[in-house]
RNA sequence: GGCGCGGUGGCAGAGAGGCUAUGCAGCGGAUUGCAACUCCGUGUACACCGGUUCAACUCCGGUCCGUGCCUCCA
């Protein structure tokens, strides 16, 4: 059985994973708040969580994992005023997109994805346990959660509470009892969702989502929890405060979630996304312009760890390296599948997931002749990493992915150029080839006839 | 200001105390009607300064630069 190694950030150390039961590895993923359309970072996360939740099933029986998405949030209540659409109409249309998306980059749907509005009951129970326990108190119609009462405050992130207020750089609302203390459940105004609880009409606070969603549907403690780096403060240390006090140990970070795994952040052109740069890159609009697997290699050839610059540069090494492999697939398309014992690569990804080092020795299988193993292994580490999961014709006739191409035109350019070689008529045939160019379509003459394929400008 | 992360060849991107990373691009060649594809060959690197060591790009310290969080942003 491999040995899967994980960089856990509650510990800053590459750590072998042991599960608390080998017979069933529970994960949680910090999923999308859905105002609006998911983003690459979004998706670089919904990637990388779900190339894990791949390989701890090809180590584990069982392995149950869950990311919620997040339809409750002031965030949202904004766009609603904005559009005058009902919420439930926003997040609706948004989750189902996220989830479309999501798909298109060959992400497995999590084995559970809970909505915080289907369990604010679960939210408010877990804020009386804390209440009870004198970690969280009622002010103002607010419920917060008194940092000073969690001694182990901090030690995600590696700040201690004077740190942090030596750093504030915001308002102290005049009804924390501490600066740092943070919201559990807030008032709703009029207009606002709002749920009944024991400190009046409200809604809960972020943080508690998840502590409650995770609970709910893994148990405490679990064995991984997951989210892009931005996460790690404030969220997932509250996350932490709020579920050790309510129901692990408050002296043990860990008895809420074992290891913690961050992702790194996506930059593009070298700069942080933001609406103010006008820089997002949505993956909604990337779906539709390129294959969902050359989006998806592209994440994956930078470490998940390390920042991402979102280049079209990568989308193009991408492609090439997919093609590259699909046409060597295509060579063995007669070939069977046979049983493979080599795990190099699933060696290489189970070391904290270096997904670049397993591209490359992908690229380093290339170097061997065509065999039923060869293609085994290929296909074995596509599936892990979610790619070549397309039939080669498929891929290499550009079926899979048309955009905006007029492929009858196409194609009948194509046979008309064929005629014309046949003829030796050069000219007429480098002319049509021009065109295609022009479009955006090569052409490679193979000894099966003539294929076109559309190519990326950059 | 506080807490982190990172600086590898034209670009992307792994790695490791001494052993060719790899891919893309480039260059030379084979193939091709010309290309493309494919194949063969080929050059370039480890921010800076000290230290440890027989040996450091790899460990330690410092400097510079970049970047993230500290604002319910993945």
């Amino acid at each position: 059985m491999a040995e899967l190694k994980l960089y856990n950030s509650l510990t800053r150390k590459k750590e072998v994973f042991e599960p608390i039961d080998t017979k069933h590895v529970r994960i949680y993923a910090c999923g999308p708040t859905v105002y609006s359309y998911a983003h690459i970072g979004n998706a670089r996360m919904a990637v990388v969580f779900d190339v894990l939740s791949r390989i701890l099933r090809i180590i584990y029986p069982k392995v149950t994992y869950v990311s919620n998405i997040t339809d409750i949030d002031d965030k949202i209540i904004a766009a609603s005023q904005k559009s005058g659409e009902e919420i439930s109409v926003i997040t609706k249309k948004y989750a189902d997109i996220y989830n479309a998306d999501m798909a298109s980059l060959g992400v497995i749907a999590p084995d559970i994805q809970p909505r915080a509005t289907e369990h604010i009951a679960d939210m408010i129970a877990l804020i009386q346990i804390l209440i009870a326990k004198n970690h969280a108190y009622e002010a103002d119609g607010h419920v917060l959660f008194h940092v000073p009462s969690f001694a182990k405050y901090g030690g995600l992130s590696g700040r201690s509470h004077d740190e942090q207020m030596a750093g504030a750089r915001v308002d102290i609302a005049s009804y924390k009892r501490d600066a740092a203390d943070f919201v559990l459940w807030k008032p709703s105004h009029k207009g606002e969702p709002a749920w009944g609880s024991p400190w009046g009409a409200g809604r809960p606070g972020w943080h508690i989502e998840c502590s409650a969603m995770a609970a709910e549907h893994l148990g405490l403690p679990f064995d991984i929890h997951g989210g892009g780096a931005d996460l790690k403060f404030p969220h997932h240390e509250n996350e932490i405060a709020q579920s050790c006090c309510a129901h692990g140990s408050a002296d043990d970070l860990s008895s809420f979630a074992k290891f913690w795994v961050h992702n790194g952040f996506v930059t593009v052109d070298g700069e942080k996304m933001s609406k103010s740069l006008g820089n997002v890159v949505l993956a909604h609009d990337l779906v539709k312009d390129h294959e969902g697997e050359t989006l998806r290699l592209a994440l994956l050839s930078t470490h998940y760890r390390k920042p991402l610059d979102w280049t079209g540069n990568a989308i193009a090494n991408a492609k090439k390296t997919l093609d590259k492999f699909y046409k060597r697939l295509n060579q063995m398309k007669d070939m069977d599948i046979v049983d493979i014992n080599s795990s190099k690569i699933l060696d290489v990804l189970c070391d904290d997931l270096n997904t670049p080092l397993a591209i490359t020795e992908m690229n380093n299988l290339l170097k061997q002749e065509n065999s039923p193993e060869l293609k085994s292994k290929l296909i074995a580490v596509g599936n892990i990493l979610g790619i070549l999961q397309h039939s080669p014709e498929k891929w290499l006739e550009s079926k899979v992915f048309d955009g905006d191409l007029d492929v009858p035109y196409i194609e009948n350019l194509l046979q008309q150029r064929t005629a014309a070689r046949m003829n030796k008529d050069f000219a007429r045939s480098d002319e049509i080839r021009d065109e295609l160019i022009s479009m955006g379509v090569t052409i490679e003459d193979t000894a099966d006839g003539a294929i076109w394929k559309r190519y990326i400008v950059v």
